[in-house]
Order: structure tokens, then sequence, then C-alpha cells
DNA sequence: TATTGTTATACTCTATAACTATA
DNA sequence: TATAGTTATAGAGTATAACAATA
């Protein structure tokens, strides 16, 4: 008989430990934003367009990491809400700019007062050094993974 | 004219960072275990029944942080692919037992493998200070906000 | 009446690819 | 031909609620 192949526990691994904490956030926050009418990612696509005056779906679906068909979903859905307006480009009649409407400029602050909150609640118990700490480590990883933390430039 | 409200950046955000690092470890581990035919859900799936001889849908859930439901449909496609078989209870007629096959329980160490090798691709290149830091800062949110590290008991 | 598990429904996110209209 | 954006399709995860069988 062959011994036992051997199976580490889950909980041994930081991947999975990062996962459930990191779902645990983003639940928590996707439930309060939720009353605001937005989701999360709907969230993150207002924040950023909140930087720009206007910007076309392909360089937003990369410094979101999604497809532009995904991006396309999004808007259409802001749109409807009326929180996200899509506007023509004269010079090149294949592009779009999409910017936020005034009401949606308005709600971002809201809804970046909310993304504090629900920080605080995870992480202000922690202390300074291991909020420091944390931060470091993540960003190390960032780092060396290369991964885009959204805002690239 | 009122003053501009704040709004802070998003990658201010410990949570922000952690969804981006967190993300990335599960997307490059879907990718591997893919390749054997599993998603994620399904291996943590399978790597619960394999510490227990079988398992009622009800306390699985619990275990996963997941709904009945959703375990009735995860459970329907791994016994679809013979990795999972479920039974009646001669005791209780409404119950069911979950319990991996044969092929199931030597997919296991397979999947083991996968978890680790990814494991040492995102947190190998660390410093051992740095994953033990890490590994007690997630611990303490766990702790703090009463998170279920899946295994209970 | 309460509980076990299944089924139905619905929505978000993700990914791929076909498609259109311009360039 | 290549590019910008849309549309279509499909799978996976999540959540809620209705439901049948049994306790």
């Amino acid at each position: 008989m062959p011994p036992p192949a051997p199976v580490s526990p889950l909980e041994s691994h930081l991947g999975y430990r990062l996962r459930i904490v990191s779902n645990a956030v983003s639940r928590s926050f996707a439930r309060t934003v939720e009353e605001e009418g937005v989701t999360v990612a709907e969230w993150v696509f207002m924040r950023v367009l909140h930087d720009f005056e206007s910007l076309a779906p392909t360089p937003l679906a990369e410094r979101m990491g999604m497809t532009k068909g995904a991006i396309t979903k999004l808007a259409s859905r802001l749109v409807e809400k009326k929180l996200v307006k899509r506007e023509a480009n004269p010079d090149d009649k294949r592009a779009q700019t999409l910017s936020l409407t005034s009401r949606g400029r308005s709600l971002v602050p809201q809804l970046a007062k909310i993304a504090d909150g629900n920080e605080a609640a995870f992480f202000g118990p922690l202390t300074a050094r291991d909020r420091g700490n944390l931060n470091r480590i993540l960003g190390r990883i960032v780092e060396l993974r290369g991964l885009k933390d959204v805002p690239t430039d």
C-alpha cells in the first residue's frame, strides 16, 4: 500500500485566509453601498471616473482590470441610473466618452464615506503598526507579482 | 459654494488592496485547478469532505459559509463528475449524506499540491517574518470580526 | 409545526467571441 | 486591415424563497 499523500490543511494557506478576510470586507461593503443603490463594481467605476473629466471605455477597462464588454454592461446600468453619461466623440465617431452626471458626482462623497466606515470597522481595531505592516506586505506582493493597483499613473 | 467633500483615494484603503491581492491569488489558483476540471468552490467542498467520512448538506453549508441551495448545486455538479456521492440516511429519510468517491478521494492530494504551489508562488518570495506577520494580522481580523475559518471545531 | 434538502428565480461578475461602424 | 465599442452567450457564485417529504 502506498503511503497516504500529504494534504495540507486549508487554513494553513495564507491565500485561503486572505480570501476569507477579503470576502468578509467586500461583502460587508457591498451590503452597505447596496442601500445607496449601487454595487461594488459600480462604485469603483464611479470612483475612477471621479478623478477624470471623462474617460473612454477601453482605458477604463484597463484601469479596472475588466474587459470592454464588462465595462459596457456596467456603464449601461449606470447610465440607466442617471449616474453616468455617455457622449460621442466628434473627432472619432467610433469613440465614446464616459463621465459622471452631476448626480453621480454628488453621490461619490457619500459612497466614499461608506468606504471609509467599512475600512475603519475592519482595520481600525488593529494597531497602527499592524496596519502599516499589512499595507506594506500587500504592497510588496502587488509589486512582486506586477499586479495593477488601479490608478496606474 | 460649499467646500468640496473629501474623497479618499481608492488605493488608500487596506480593504481595496486586500481585494486586489486576494483576487489575484484566487484567479491564479482557479486557472490551474481548472485544468483538473474543478472550480475553487468545488475544491474547498472536496477538501472539507476529505476530513470526514461523510457530511450532510446543512453542516457543510455552515462550514463553507454558503446556503443550502448553493451546496445542492455544487454537490450535483460534483456528483455528475463522479467525484462525490450522495447517499440516503436510513435513520432520517429526509437526510442525505455527502462523501467523496474513490476517484474524488484520490484527486484531493493532486489539488492540494496545486494549492501548495500557488501559495508558494505568491507568498514564498516574502520573508518568513512578513509571512508570519501577515498570517497573524489576518488571524487577528478573523478573531475580532468573528469570521468562520472553515473548520470550526 | 419545524426541519431537511431540492428546486426555481434572479442578479452580478467574468470571459470569449461575433458583430457594427468607423478609421 | 485594425480599432472602438456593443451585443450575445454562457458559466460560476450568491441570495431568497417556495416547495415536498419527513419528523
